[in-house]
DNA sequence: TCCAATTGTTTGAGTGCTTAAACAATATCC
DNA sequence: GGATATTGTTTAAGCACTCAAACAATTGGA
């Protein structure tokens, strides 16, 4: 019996399986297709192989549920992503969603090591009165100060900080309409604020506001600048 | 044109062709096939690939080259590669190998704000005065009074801290001395320290003293418990 | 009870990454 | 210059992951 890594993507079948299995439905094929954002024959496949490692209890068209490896495996999972997220919100004092986002990524690389110094590093700054209304206000300072040539997509760029536009790879359609705002490289650009939701998202270049989608944003390069909209 | 997001794989042999053509001899299928621990028709077939994406440039037989277009893309992941190790090195005071090792898997996956957020979250730490050793203290006394219930392999144990021994898979000849020894799954166990090459590595169990190969260590699962040898 | 509607699986096919074995080009040495 | 050693590529094959289309089972009414 080897302890082969698994691969990220085994892994993120498993940490589902337990989520959804957490729940009352269980974890049926289709959620967790839906969950993956695969469509159900991928996960009938990935049911199969993970059965034959011994990972998944599971019988064609019966429920999902995971034998003590696989849950031992999956909970190992589920707790780099957990510790990855708390560090992330709790210390780097990012959103929810940006957390989130993240640490779907990277738990799968976490090394112990990393997560156990995040989480000290985390537990030092809250044991030192003062020290993390210190670091939050040079986060609020630093705001738009930030790296020098630290280059991504639109929609990563965090709201409040300027931007340059480096290339713009959108459809057509839109494209015409961003040409028209003023939406060429070269141009200053921002994220205004955030929806709710998420979806979609204030922009404002030249003076003009406009909305477009996330989706969109992400066709959008920016070379991050100094200072605040 | 589309910005389809490379794979990880794909990001690796661009940070690798960059890293190897700054040097003397240029990046050389055999060269990148050894630093990426593949064989040579897996670099072949990568490199056909990549030459069909506009990535690099590449005639059979000849030196491998990046296009803009890949150089750019090679700059960005070393760019978080380095971004990460820093962070793990300066910050998190890690081990050149253990950052190293860390950020290699990790650098595909870190979203823009996150590598500023650690960036300046080091910042934070250097600029106050005094902060940066009280926080060295803290991981020093910290050693061994950490996250009850983290679980790794012997290998990633830090060296001085105690683990319980949880599972042993190796060979049955090392898998003798080690019961000999008193290595079962219960007993508690320290890796003592590693060699200046990394390998192998002195542990202690039982007041005795052994030393085997970091391949054998990755082999052994510890959960990790206060107090240090 | 039986017939849709829903849900899940099988099949067939394609991509990306990898290898061993066979082959081809380049480099090196006499 | 030619034989040999080194290096690189092609071929054939396998595994992991994915999907659309076809098919099968289950569920929930009427």
């Amino acid at each position: 019996m080897k302890i082969e890594r698994l691969s990220a993507k085994a892994e993120d079948y498993l940490e589902t399986i337990l989520r959804l299995s957490e729940t009352l439905r269980g974890a049926r094929t289709g959620d967790i297709a839906e969950a993956l954002n695969v469509q159900p024959p991928t996960v009938s496949a990935a049911l199969k192989s993970l059965t034959e490692q011994g990972l998944v209890d599971y019988t064609p068209y019966g429920a999902v549920g995971l034998t003590p490896k696989g849950r031992q495996l999956a909970e190992d999972v589920a707790g780099r992503h957990v510790a990855l997220r708390r560090f992330f919100t709790d210390t780097l004092g990012m959103s929810q969603e940006d957390a989130e986002h993240a640490a779907c990524g990277m738990e799968h690389d976490a090394t112990p090591l990393v997560l156990d110094r995040m989480a000290l590093l985390g537990d030092f700054l809250r044991t030192h009165p003062g020290m993390m209304e210190k670091w939050k206000a040079m986060r609020e300072t630093a705001r738009g100060e930030r790296a020098p040539g630290v280059e991504s997509s639109l929609k990563e760029l965090p709201p409040g900080v300027r931007g340059v536009v480096m290339s713009v790879d959108v459809a057509d359609s839109l494209r015409k309409r961003l040409v028209e705002m003023g939406v060429t490289p070269g141009v200053l650009i921002a994220v205004e604020r955030v929806a709710p939701l998420g979806d979609p998202i204030a922009v404002e270049v030249r003076g003009y506001r406009l909305s477009m989608r996330k989706a969109e944003a992400a066709r959008i390069r920016v070379k991050w600048r100094p200072g605040l909209i």
